[in-house]
RNA sequence: UCCUCCUUAGCUCAGUUGGUUAGAGCAUCUGACUGUUAAUCAGAGGUUCUUGGUUCGAGCCCAAGAGGGGGAGCCA
């Protein structure tokens, strides 16, 4: 008899019949009531055992955590909690767990604790729901590209540049550590390297889908990015997805319209798809925040939050017109401000992006036109000089979860741009090439996917929105 | 990398000024009960993170180490 899922089962369709499910034991009570979850939603099943006709040695194996198969006819239940039960005939045993050393027990853990047991703590309500989130979000991610024309790209992981600038890199090197060989001058000699240089886990696709754009119009790269930086924050990962769309004759502000559309549309979708998965983690949140005093608590619950972001516009500032704003914020004037603000010209941070976001504004930002000097060498140069087409998408709670920017078409000042920042251009030479073959306006952006589910989900560290987080330190599983 | 906080039962936490036998809830085990909803009732369980020090006496004070959290920088 083929098993169906328990989610299934709540649609009501299997009513009278004999079913048989698989899954795991979240509770066990009163000797009579199996609590089972398979994943395939938040709900249990409900399964209701007539302990009298069963072998206690198999009674006795029923535990938080064991793997059980199960047939018995769905009913309508007669207690209160569910609206329909299972009347076990048959039980098998996949698997027992021995509840003196299972970790996972029906109660409250913390999101510390369960950190530790990356590889249980997806049998919790809050990291399943968190899970199918962020599958969720992957899919939105894959269906409005496409659906808007985009190619999906796979960028490379290993790369051979060096000059990205978006980071420490780690290196990817199959040479004997203890005994490498050497040059002459005592430096290692990586031309007996496995690929002849040095090569690196990559720190972003960009390059790349430049390369891809210039031809297929549209792509877009959602894949694994690696930063060595040692970032012990709990909005970085060592080891993180990020999703690149590059675009042919897009400008900045296409580029901004589509970034705003394309973040608004993925969240509409887990809106209409993942409801009882927000239902539950908007109340986990409301039952977390209960702790905290009135001031520290969201002034919106989660579901609120992100239909406030699909229904209202994101505000679009210059970095100009932001450091007026900064400049004459109470905060400034009363120097509450660590960095306090008073030229143009000043990287901004994270203190002056929360104040825009949060108070200002009060909604997600869009920052442009920064300063060339506080930004990376591809980015294209305004008229005026001093200014690039870069923009930063500011969200509430996250900070920065895009960066992107108008990418210099031309060949003759991006070569200006790189001599000034000491870039060779033996290391780029086939990005050059992009700008004497065919150049065009072109655009594009990051978007750090565990940021998204961040706010999606309402969690408040970014490693508990990855199944096995990389951080420094920290590769357990 | 810097600043800061934490580490007591399986888990979440309490532990007064340094003072007798380190407590609670939940989980677990044993027993009772059996239409429960993180069931209920009774009983059981400790290398106070490690090492060293101060002291008549350390969970509490000091030093070093380990692990974890929060914040900053870097960024996505």
């Amino acid at each position: 008899m083929r098993s169906v899922s328990i989610k299934e089962l709540f649609t009501g369709k299997k009513l009278l019949q004999e079913v048989t499910v698989n899954g795991w034991v979240r509770t066990f009570r009163s000797n009579r009531f199996i609590a089972l979850n398979d994943g395939s939603s938040l709900n249990n099943i409900q399964c209701v055992v007539d302990f009298e006709k069963f072998d206690d040695a198999i009674l006795r194996q029923i535990n938080t955590g064991a793997a059980l198969r199960i047939t018995g006819t769905l009913v309508e239940s007669q207690g209160k909690g569910q609206s329909v039960e299972i009347q076990v005939s048959d039980i098998f045993v996949h698997g027992g767990a021995d509840p003196e050393v299972y970790p996972i027990q029906p109660k409250k853990h913390s999101l510390e604790f369960l950190r530790e047991k990356a590889h249980l703590r997806v049998r919790t309500n809050t990291f399943s729901a968190v899970m199918r989130v962020r599958s969720a979000l992957a899919f939105a991610i894959h269906q409005y590209l496409r659906d808007n024309g985009f190619y999906y790209f796979h960028a490379p992981i290993i790369t051979g540049s060096d000059a990205e600038g978006a980071g420490e890199m780690f290196r990817v090197t199959t040479l004997d550590e203890k005994n490498p060989p050497l040059k002459e001058d005592g430096e290692v000699n990586f031309k007996e390297d496995f690929f002849g240089k040095e090569t690196n886990l990559t720190v972003s696709g960009q390059l790349e889908a430049e390369a891809y754009a210039m031809a297929l119009g549209k792509v877009y790269t959602f894949g694994p990015t690696f930063r060595a930086e040692n970032s012990n924050t709990s909005r970085h990962l060592a080891e993180f997805w990020m999703i690149e769309p590059e675009m042919a004759f897009y400008d900045l502000d296409a580029n901004m319209d589509l970034a705003e559309d394309f973040i608004k549309n993925v969240l509409k979708y887990i809106l209409e798809n993942c409801e009882e998965d927000l239902l539950f983690l908007e109340n986990r949140l409301l039952d977390e925040e209960k702790t905290k005093p009135q001031a520290e608590r969201s002034e919106m619950a989660l579901i609120e939050k992100l239909k406030f972001i699909t229904d209202n516009n994101f505000k679009r500032v210059s970095y100009t017109e932001a450091i007026d704003i900064l400049r004459n914020s109470k905060p400034n004037k009363k120097k509450k401000f660590q960095y306090l603000i008073d030229e143009w010209g000043a990287d901004l941070q994270s203190e002056h992006e929360r104040y825009l976001v949060e108070k200002h504004f009060n909604c997600p930002v869009i920052l442009f036109d920064y300063p060339a000097k506080i930004k990376a060498f591809y980015m294209r140069l305004n008229e005026d000089g001093k200014t690039v087409r870069a923009m930063d998408i500011l969200f509430p709670g996250i900070g920065e979860i895009v960066g992107g920017s108008q990418r210099e078409e031309r060949l003759d000042v991006l070569k200006e741009k790189m001599a000034a920042l000491d870039i060779p251009e033996e290391e780029l030479w086939w990005y050059l090439d992009l700008r004497k073959f065919g150049t065009a306006v072109h655009s594009g952006f990051g978007l750090g996917f565990e940021r998204l589910v961040l706010f999606a989900t309402g969690m408040g560290n970014i490693r508990d929105v990855i199944p096995f987080p990389r951080t420094p330190q920290n590769a357990e599983f």
